[in-house]
DNA sequence: GGTTGCGGGGTGG
DNA sequence: CCACCCCGCAACC
């Protein structure tokens, strides 16, 4: 797997519990004590891998997947258990445009589910089919979670047989936003259109809702969780990497080679040169959630506005107060010297924002305050950050 | 309305 | 024992 050799290729440790998995088991008795260190948070782990989180990461507290996960009691309080839902899919196997296929995420509620099974294709109106999982013995995919001490130690059973749903961010959004008929956030559909006209009236016809709901197996989300207090800078930066990694090279086609020097020091410890083609590849094609803490601004600065020598600062960047008290940040396509595939990116609030008015909170800022605005904005709350490679679009 | 965790209870190997 | 499943409850969002 690709992810494996690049997680294990950059840490900065050789050894990894993956590498170590083969040591300990879920239900042993003594875990491992001294692991060199924590593994980065996998949003969609598969095969029957073994990771050992830190106790701090939120993702790992909150036993977050990709995958539409469920508890299932396996009468140990000491073992969470999860299985595998599979994936809804459209019975017609309809394509929407680009050839996204309809991936919807199984609702976790068995009544949910029920409900949702009767529902349409929003591509095609067709009925929707539920694909189980059976990657596990004909059975579904388990994790399991257990905390101890320092660590959640992590295991899944299985590989799982079906497409990747939506991730649950997705499916929120696309949810929210069918109910208030308003812009969805798409990783590969372009916005054509003024993004002033759509929030404003707060209407967007059906089938812009698509892009959300009809999954790119190459754009899926993610849910990084950064907003947390014990979680130092490295393991930032190890998620920063986790990201990459996942994303980066999941068709192989981003060498390291093409990284610049910034990204690349995320993604290589020798490969370095200053060619934005990591920036403009594959990791354009996911959209990221990261919810950040003033501790790591650091990190998001380099990261976001710092990662090309060349790259001007946001100008006249856009927040929208959406009805969830989300804001997002637009990207405006006339920064100067910034390549927009680099740039394009969502900041998504998950709480209170001070500054907004007439439901936009208008943030401009030259070279040397770009940071500081973020800070500003951060120090509010923490907050989600969608980064959408492609184009711009509101997320709700 | 949903998600999540918990736990009682059942079935079968 | 193990695995899997169903169900309801409660906390939380
Ligand atoms: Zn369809
Ligand atoms: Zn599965």
């Amino acid at each position: 797997m690709l992810s494996h050799y690049f997680n294990s290729a950059m840490e900065p440790e050789p050894t990894s519990s993956e590498s170590k998995g083969i040591n300990w088991d879920i239900n042993d008795m003594k875990l491992p004590q001294d692991p060199e260190q924590t593994d980065w948070f996998q949003e969609w782990p598969d095969s029957y891998v073994k990771h050992i989180y830190s106790s701090s990461n939120r993702n790992a507290q909150r036993h977050l997947s990709g995958w539409a996960m469920r508890n299932t009691n396996n009468h140990n309080s000491r073992i969470l258990k999860k299985s595998c839902l599979g994936v809804l899919v459209c019975s017609n196997d309809c394509t929407a445009p680009e050839g996204r296929k309809v991936y919807l995420r199984p609702a976790i509620c068995d009544k949910a589910r029920q409900k949702q099974q009767s529902k349409y294709c929003p591509n095609c109106s067709g009925p929707l089919k539920l694909i189980s999982c059976r990657g596990h013995g004909g059975f579904p995919v388990t994790n399991f979670w257990r905390h101890e001490g320092p660590y959640i130690y992590f295991q899944t059973k299985g590989v799982h047989d079906h497409p990747k749903p939506e991730t649950k961010l997705e499916s929120e959004s696309r949810k929210v936003g069918h109910k208030k008929r308003t812009a969805i956030v798409t990783t590969t559909l372009g916005l054509k259109r003024s993004r002033n006209d759509e929030t404003l009236t707060g209407k967007k016809p059906d089938q812009e809702n698509l892009p959300s709901t009809v999954v790119d197996q190459d754009s899926q989300a993610l849910l990084y969780d950064f907003n947390d207090t014990d979680m130092d800078h490295s393991e930032t930066e190890n998620t920063l990497n986790n990201c990459l990694n996942n994303y980066n090279f999941g068709k192989g086609s981003s060498p390291l080679e093409n990284c610049d020097p910034v990204w690349s020091k995320h993604l290589s410890r020798d490969t370095q040169n200053d060619s934005n083609q990591c920036i403009g590849g594959e990791i354009i094609n996911s959209t990221m959630e990261f919810d950040f803490y003033s501790e790591d601004q650091q990190m998001w600065s380099k990261v976001f506005f710092a990662k090309n020598p060349h790259a001007q600062p946001l100008e006249n960047l856009c927040w929208e107060k959406s009805p969830l008290h989300s804001c997002q940040a637009l990207y405006n396509q006339q920064i100067a010297n910034v390549e927009p595939s680099i740039m394009d990116g969502l900041l998504n609030f998950k709480s209170n924002v001070d500054n907004v008015h007439d439901g936009m909170l208008h943030v401009n800022h030259n070279n040397s305050a770009s940071t500081s605005a973020v800070y500003r904005l951060c120090q509010e709350d923490s907050y989600l950050l969608r980064y959408n490679p492609n184009h711009f679009s509101p997320i709700l």
